[in-house]
DNA sequence: AGCACGCCGACT
DNA sequence: GTCGGCGTGCTC
C-alpha cells in the first residue's frame, strides 16, 4: 500500500490527472477521482482505494480508464486515496474480458473485476526455507543417524545437480526435522536460508512411462496442432468417455510450453481431486493449479507465480480462467458441458463462453472437450463456429460398457419396496464375488424426500421457503435443500398428533439397503453431506483407487471423470430424479449423467456393465443413452429446441423479482415485463411471464420471473444493462438478473 | 453492497 | 426531549 503524500488531508486545488473508476460493490457506474501526482502515474487495470459516500469511506476500486485533460474538465473530484499495486494488476486482455462479462452478465463491473483477482494478491510473497551444502568436508561416520540421513539425501541430490532443496522436502525425504537441520548448520556443514516460495518443476514421469496416444489421438492433436500460434480457433473436441481426451491436451499444452507459451487448462471443480488430474499435473511442466482448497495466501501465490511468468500452465476450476498469463497461447475447457463453470453468484458467468471469449480477445485456440457436449456447443459447431473434432473410440481398443435399463416396477422382490432391484442388486452380488468394485450413483441427498402425514397429509416444510424438508437420518432431522434451515423431526403429526411416514428414497437410504444386502461389502458415501473438505473427496478416492473399498455409492459427484480399471459395473440407482426437474434442459441432463456415470465402467481388464434402473424406460434420454447415443439424441432433442424456442435455439435472459411481500414481487415482475414487452418485443424478444419460479419463496423472499427469449445474443443486455441501476432503484422488489442461466428453479 | 439520512415510536 | 428503529436513496 503506498499511501496518499498529502498528510494535512487536504485534496489538490485542481485535478490534472482524472481516472475513471469501477468500485467493488454493487453499483453500476463508474465514478471519476482526482489522481494526485504523488502517486506517479496512472494505469488501466491497476486497484486503489477511493474515499466513498458521505463518510468518505475507503473502498477498494479498479482504475478502468485515465482521462485525458479537455475529458477531466470536471472539478470538485475526490482524490484516489491509495494505490493497491505498483503495476496494474489486470492486464488489458483481463480488463476486456472483464468488461464483457460485466456486459453480457449484466454484473456491476466493479464487482467482476474484483472477482477476477484473488482477495489475498498483494501481501507479501511467502517465504520458504532452503538447505544446501557449505561444502565442508563432511565426517559422515561422526554424525547420528538422523544428521546422516539428511546428509546422505544432500550429497545425494548435489550428485544429481541440486544444489538447495526445501526444507519441507529434505523432510519429506529423509525425515530430518528442523532441528536436525540445525545441528548441521552449527557444524557448519549446510546453510539454511529464506527465500521466496518459487513453483517446483514437476514433470517426473520418465518417457518409457508416457501413454503412446492412438491413431485417433494423433489425428486429434495434429489437427489441434495445426492451429497453434495462428490466432483465435475454437475446437469442440467430442471424445467418448475412456476415449482419451487428457492425452490430447498433455500433448497440446507441452507444444504450447515448448513454443514458449502458456497454457489455462479448466476442468469442473468436483475433478480438481481427481487421480486422473493428480497424474495429469505430474507430465506437465511448471503447473499452478488453483482450486477452492488453497488458502487465500496459497491461491495468491500461485496467481503471481502465472503473472511473473513462473508457472507455464495453469489447472484449474472456473475463475482459473483469470489466470494474469502474458503469454497466453492455448485454453482448454475439459468438460465443457459440466453445470460448475456458471457461477451462481454475481457475476454469474459460464467459464466456458468467457473462455471462448479470452481465446477471442487473446487470438489464440481454445478447445471444449467432452463426451456429451452441451447441445449449445453442439450447435455451434454445426454453425461453423467451432470446428469439429472426434475421438469416437475408447483408447486400447476397450469396448463401450454395455448398458441395461431396467423398468423398476418390474424388479421388485417379493412386493417389498426396494430401490435396489433384482437385477442390480445380483449383478453387484456377482461383482463383488469377482472381487471388482462398483460405482453406484444416487442422485439425491438425504434418506427420505419428504416426511407426511398419512392422516390428515401433513407434510414438514421448510418456514423459509415453499418446499418440503428432505429428511437426513445421521441428524435424524429435516433439512431444507435450498436454504439450508434445518427442524427436529417431530415424533407425531403436528396437525392430527398421528404417526407419521418417510416418503422417497434419498442417498442415505440406499446407503442402508446396500449394508443389509452386502454386510461385508466396504462402502463409502459420497455427497455433499459427507465430503464437506477436498481432502475428505480425495481420500476416499485414494482408497478406492487402492481397492480398499468394494462400492464407492454417490451422488453426480461419482459420475465424473473418474477413472478407476477396477471398476466393472456401474449402477444408476434411479435415472428418473434428474427428468422430473422441470426444466427444458431435464433430458439433456438425465442423459449426460447416464453416458458420463456409465463411462465409470469398463477402463480395465473386465469390460464393464452398466444398469440403469427407471420407472420409464421409453423415454429418449434413457433409451438413447442406453447405446450412448449422442448423436441420435442431438437430432431429436435439438429440432426441440428449436420448436419450443429455447436455447441454443434462443439465449435466455431470466430475471428474477424478489421480495419479502409476494404481491410486492409479482406488481414488480407485471410492471417490468410490460416494460419490457414495449421496448423489446420488436427487437425479436420473445417475453414470457411474469409466473411464479420454480420454488415460489425460497429463503423468505416470494419470487417471480420473466423469461427473455431473444434471436440473437446480446440484443437484451444492450437494452438493460444501462438501465440496470434505475431499475433497481425504481422496482419495489430486488431485481437479479441471470444471463443463459442453467438452473431455472 | 454499505452507509448516512430521516421520520416515527418508546423511553428518561 | 432524546435515543434509536430500520425504510430510502446515493455513491465522482
Amino acid at each position: 500500500v503506498i499511501p496518499l503524500f498529502d498528510s494535512d488531508g487536504k485534496p489538490p486545488e485542481t485535478a490534472s490527472v482524472v481516472v475513471r473508476v469501477a468500485v467493488n460493490q454493487a453499483i453500476w457506474r463508474t465514478l471519476d477521482y482526482a489522481w494526485p501526482a504523488a502517486l506517479g502515474s496512472p494505469a488501466r487495470g491497476l486497484r486503489v482505494r477511493v474515499p466513498l459516500g458521505k463518510g468518505n469511506k475507503l473502498t477498494p476500486a479498479f482504475v478502468v480508464e485515465v482521462l485525458t485533460s479537455d475529458q477531466a474538465a470536471r472539478r470538485n473530484l475526490k482524490p484516489v486515496a491509495q494505490k493497491l499495486d505498483h503495476e496494474p494488476q489486470l492486464h488489458e486482455p483481463l480488463m476486456r474480458l472483464g468488461e464483457w462479462i460485466s456486459h453480457y452478465y449484466l454484473a456491476p463491473l466493479g464487482m467482476t473485476l474484483a472477482a477476477m483477482v484473488p482477495a489475498a494478491v498483494g501481501a507479501p510473497a511467502r517465504q520458504e526455507e532452503v538447505v544446501s551444502l557449505t561444502g565442508a568436508d563432511p565426517n559422515l561416520a561422526a554424525l547420528g543417524t538422523r544428521q546422516r540421513r539428511a546428509m546422505d539425501h544432500l550429497l545425494e541430490a548435489s550428485r544429481q545437480g541440486i544444489g538447495t532443496i526445501t526444507l519441507q522436502q529434505l523432510r519429506l525425504h529423509s525425515g530430518a526435522d528442523r532441528q536436525t537441520v540445525v545441528s548441521l548448520v552449527r557444524r557448519g556443514l549446510v546453510a539454511l536460508a529464506s527465500r521466496p516460495v518459487v513453483l517446483q518443476d514437476t514433470q517426473q514421469v520418465p518417457q518409457a512411462d508416457e501413454p503412446v496416444p492412438n491413431e485417433d489421438q494423433l489425428a486429434a492433436i495434429a489437427a489441434i496442432r495445426d492451429k497453434l500460434g495462428k490466432g483465435f480457433s475454437a475446437t469442440l473436441l467430442h471424445g467418448v468417455t475412456g476415449s482419451g481426451k487428457t492425452e490430447v491436451y498433455v500433448r497440446l499444452i507441452r507444444e504450447v510450453v515448448a513454443a514458449g507459451r502458456q497454457a489455462i487448462l479448466l476442468t469442473p471443480e468436483i475433478a480438481l481431486a481427481s487421480q486422473t488430474l493428480t497424474r495429469l499435473v505430474t507430465r506437465l511442466p511448471r503447473v499452478a493449479v488453483l482450486h477452492s482448497g488453497l488458502s487465500a495466501a496459497q491461491r495468491a501465490f500461485y496467481y503471481q507465480q502465472v503473472r511473473d511468468g513462473g508457472a507455464d500452465v495453469v489447472v484449474g476450476a472456473r475463475s482459473a480462467l483469470f489466470a494474469p498469463a502474458r503469454n497466453l497461447g492455448l485454453i482448454i475447457v475439459d468438460e465443457e458441458h459440466e453445470g460448475s463453470y456458471k457461477q451462481d453468484s454475481a457475476p454469474r458467468y459460464h467459464a466456458r463462453d468467457a473462455a471462448v471469449m479470452r481465446a477471442v480477445i487473446e487470438k489464440v485456440p481454445v478447445v471444449l472437450g467432452s463426451a456429451t457436449p452441451s447441445l449449445e456447443s453442439l450447435y455451434n459447431a454445426r454453425q461453423g463456429k467451432y470446428d469439429l473434432v472426434r475421438l469416437p473410440r475408447r483408447v486400447r481398443g476397450l469396448p463401450m460398457p454395455r448398458l441395461e435399463v431396467v423398468h423398476l416396477r418390474r424388479e421388485l422382490q417379493g412386493g417389498v419396496v426396494e430401490i435396489i432391484g433384482r437385477t442390480l442388486t445380483l449383478m453387484i452380488a456377482q461383482a463383488l464375488d469377482r472381487r471388482e468394485q462398483v460405482i453406484l450413483l444416487m442422485n439425491r441427498r438425504g434418506y427420505a424426500s419428504y416426511v407426511f402425514c398419512p392422516s390428515c397429509g401433513w407434510i414438514m416444510g421448510c418456514e423459509r421457503c415453499s418446499r418440503a424438508l428432505v429428511f437426513h437420518q445421521a441428524t435424524r432431522q429435516g433439512l431444507c435443500h435450498y436454504c439450508d434451515h434445518s427442524a427436529e423431526l417431530p415424533a407425531h403429526c403436528p396437525a392430527c398428533d398421528k404417526k407419521l411416514l418417510l416418503f422417497g428414497y434419498g442417498i442415505q437410504r440406499i446407503e442402508d439397503e446396500i449394508q443389509r444386502k452386502f454386510p461385508h461389502a466396504r462402502v463409502a458415501r459420497m455427497d455433499s453431506d459427507t465430503m464437506t473438505s477436498p481432502e475428505q473427496f480425495q481420500q476416499v478416492l485414494g482408497q478406492f483407487s487402492r481397492r480398499e473399498l468394494d462400492i464407492l455409492l454417490g451422488t453426480q459427484m461419482v459420475a465424473k471423470g473418474l477413472d478407476f480399471p477396477g471398476v466393472s459395473l456401474v449402477g444408476v440407482a434411479s435415472a428418473d430424479t434428474s427428468l422430473a426437474i422441470p426444466d427444458f434442459r431435464a433430458a439433456e441432463r438425465t442423459f449426460q449423467l447416464i453416458v458420463q456415470v456409465a463411462g465409470r465402467a469398463g477402463r480395465g481388464a473386465t469390460p464393464g456393465a452398466v444398469v440403469v434402473q427407471t420407472l420409464v424406460p421409453q423415454e429418449p434420454a434413457i433409451r438413447l443413452a442406453q447405446t450412448h447415443d449422442y448423436a441420435g439424441f442431438a437430432a431429436a432433442e435439438l429440432p426441440a429446441r428449436f420448436e419450443t424456442g429455447t436455447p441454443p435455439a434462443t439465449r435466455l435472459v431470466r430475471l428474477v423479482l424478489r421480495d419479502e411481500d409476494a404481491s410486492v414481487a409479482q406488481l414488480a415482475a407485471a410492471g417490468l415485463a410490460k416494460e419490457l414487452k414495449a421496448a423489446l418485443g420488436a427487437r425479436g424478444v420473445r417475453v414470457a411471464g411474469p409466473q411464479p419460479c420454480g420454488v415460489l419463496r425460497m429463503n423468505n423472499l416470494y419470487r417471480f420471473e420473466i423469461l427473455l427469449f431473444a434471436q440473437k445474443p446480446g440484443v437484451v443486455q444492450q437494452w438493460l444493462w444501462p438501465r440496470m441501476e434505475e431499475l433497481s432503484r425504481r422496482l419495489e422488489a430486488e431485481l437479479v438478473a441471470d444471463v443463459d442461466p442453467l438452473q431455472l428453479l
